[in-house]
DNA sequence: GTCTATACCATGATAGAC
DNA sequence: GTCTATCATGGTATAGAC
């Protein structure tokens, strides 16, 4: 059945978010499906098989995700927050368990395994979209720059949050990212003292 | 023989973060140092406790580092653009295998490792160090956020670089530090006009 | 302190009955 | 399409000779 592919592939895509690709097994799978450990072999021929199959749903949800926010908001700006929100939507799993497509990332890259390139696609699927925001507020000439600036603070963001099992700090970039869009769609507040003026969240 | 003990340390500290700790086996450091790998228990009681060393190791180097850097430059400033500068200084393996101490704490996080704590430790003592040289640069009462702002942004930066091998958006976000720095310190720029402005470069 | 030999287990993968 | 049984491999860890 088509539908036990997809409930294999799904469980995990869950678990190799929360424990790692390499370190979840064909019988944590099984167990998580209900289905014996010999049985995956008629769906699946490798682990690797899995694994393009789990970054091929993560991509098709990526693409559902965008097509969404896009749907949500006709403003390119409040797209974008979208986009930061996430930050927030996914709280608690990015403070167990850091970021889908980096931690993701960080372990192919290391592995030297050639399905980096699919699962670094998924990042670029996000630049992408951001850049189309950006280009549509007049930012064509850096929107690249932009694009590539939101994802890497997002980045560092949930990695740190994961390694601190920090709420707080995830909170106040959350709220950081939103002061720097701001400030970079013209909206920057009148010229302040220092103190009132913190770099961290408005530069 | 102590030296035995360093020279495991010191393969292990490599190969974990080219690699990964799961990734790599006894037998993996037993060849790296040209050891039986019976002969590993005689020096560590079980892989745990290599981590624990290789932990330790770094976070003597590290210490190292920050007093070297301290002892350099005088001037705050100038310490927090060493910081900035080890982006630049390991280029080549930030590209192929992330920053040796975000990669190691997600990793830990998700096999929910005891020893996640300690690696984080690291993070600590660049955080406690950037912002005792923000304060000193007056910036008492954010410095501890501009200091987790820059580890998080740094953090970032060798995520998508390594996801990417993109060695010019890492250099590109190494000037986007500098100026932010240079922001940071009241030493902005007259205010231009947005194309000559772009929020991702000095904000 | 270093070695060989080995126990023991988890893993990825296969074969074949139902 | 699902199962049980099985294999081969590689991993951590131990025992004991030298």
């Amino acid at each position: 059945m088509n539908s036990t592919r997809a409930a294999i592939i799904e469980a995990a895509d869950r678990l190799f978010y929360q424990r790692g690709y390499r370190d979840t097994s064909f019988a944590d799978i099984a167990a998580a499906v209900g289905l014996s450990r010999g049985n995956f072999y008629h769906h699946f021929k490798s682990k690797d098989a899995i694994l393009d199959g789990v970054i091929a749903l993560r991509r098709q949800k990526t693409g559902e995700l965008l097509a969404q926010w896009s749907a949500e908001s006709a403003d390119p700006a409040g797209r974008i927050r979208s986009f930061i929100h996430i930050l927030a939507v996914n709280r608690d799993p990015i403070l167990e368990h850091g970021c889908p497509v980096g931690s993701l990332c960080v372990e192919l890259a290391k592995a030297d395994h050639e399905a980096l390139a699919d699962a670094a696609a998924i990042f670029t699927m996000f630049r992408d979209w951001l850049r189309a925001q950006f280009e549509a507020l007049g930012r064509a000439d850096d929107a690249d720059e932009l694009a590539m600036h939101l994802l890497a603070r997002s980045q560092g963001a949930a990695t740190l949050a994961s390694a601190f099992h920090d709420r707080s700090f995830l909170d106040r970039e959350i709220e950081s990212l939103e002061t720097w869009l701001a400030h970079c769609l013209g909206d920057r507040p009148e010229p302040q003292t220092q103190g009132a003026h913190p770099c961290s969240s408005s530069c």
